[in-house]
DNA sequence: CTCAGGTGAGACACCACTGTCTCACAACAG
DNA sequence: CTGTTGTGAGACAGTGGTGTCTCACCTGAG
């Protein structure tokens, strides 16, 4: 007897694997009957439905965690700048859930889901303006282009560590590095 | 009467705004029956097969133009350096091809693809081993990382340029400078 | 003009997937 | 023991997509 979650962590891992899977494939690599898992989630866009809500949430809460707001209205650089390395290291840890849940296109289309991870991102940027103007991040760019950028680095730490190329322990590390100090010589 | 390279064109722009879009789907964004596109690529694998290969062909005649590999065995950073600014260029330019063809999971299931792909990734990879060589990119992070980020930001500009946050005539700079300076104030 | 070749619309068979439902069985509580 | 609840396997209907094929029509060459 699974619980609920237990449910959609492994929809979720399956689908990361392979985003094609039917129902069948899902519920059998969760270990239950497809009936079950129908009686768990009515179709399958409730099932993704509620996978992409759960990893927004988890945004939300990585925002929440590090008090990402609070910070950047703070205006206090050493702060703000504790406040990007954590939150990038949870960027790397979450990776996978958010590599599904960011660019499946069936939840782009959902109005309610597209609609809280534009607000997400919006408080992101702002996170990154009030970091330009307490002189930790660059102001020559756009600041929504950090926030851009953050994604593509999630990305290239997920298939990192996917083809193994990177030890998932130095990773978060690698990423911080990459983004603060960027790959050309110092 | 369409080329069939237009008819590739076509398919790869309705496919990238739309993975799951049906041969129906995908022939009228052609402008051709759907009868003519079977015509052309009996079946659907063979559609996405050839567009795959078409971006990996890009993607080899990219490293060839600038003579990525001959410049890396030059060991002259300078060489190195202004290669390194032309091919980022040029992945912005191509992200729009890439993207799609380097995340389809059917293409990735594909031997002579997948392993095609791995090649040129391969001699990316020196390329970035051989900028370490000669100073221009840091060498206290694996080459194979390096590889990994111009993905990432080659996938962060794609989603810049989509949503209209940056103006596509300075996406290959923003992304050249984030690459090699990073998002650090300096 | 005729003929050949290409095209798009539409029909058809097949298939995989989805959602729905039944039923036998297992587990648990009283 | 009985009764209740939950489960998985399997059957079924419906749907959308795929591949295949036919045919009327159009275009271009001779």
């Amino acid at each position: 007897m699974q619980t609920r979650d237990e449910v959609l962590d492994a929809a979720l891992r399956c689908l990361n694997a392979d985003p094609t899977a039917s129902m069948a494939e899902v519920a059998a690599a969760i270990g239950i009957g497809r009936a079950t898992l129908h009686r768990h989630f009515a179709t399958r866009e409730a099932l993704v439905h509620e996978i992409a809500q759960r990893s927004l949430e988890r945004w939300e809460r990585g925002q929440a965690e590090v008090d990402m707001s609070g910070v950047a209205a703070s205006g206090d650089a050493e702060r703000i700048e504790a406040c990007l390395r954590t939150m990038l290291a949870a960027f790397v840890q979450d990776a996978e859930d958010f590599a599904y849940a960011l660019s499946d296109p069936c939840m782009l289309s959902q109005p309610d889901l597209a609609a809280r991870m534009a607000e997400l991102q919006e408080l992101e940027v702002k996170f990154f303006r009030a970091a330009q103007e307490a002189g930790v991040v660059r102001r020559d760019v756009p600041a929504v282009w950090l926030s851009h950028t953050t994604y593509g680095l999630m990305i290239a730490s997920r298939e990192a560590l996917q083809s193994g190329d990177v030890a998932a322990k130095g990773m978060a590390d690698l990423v911080v590095s990459t983004f603060l100090d960027g790959a050309g010589a110092r």
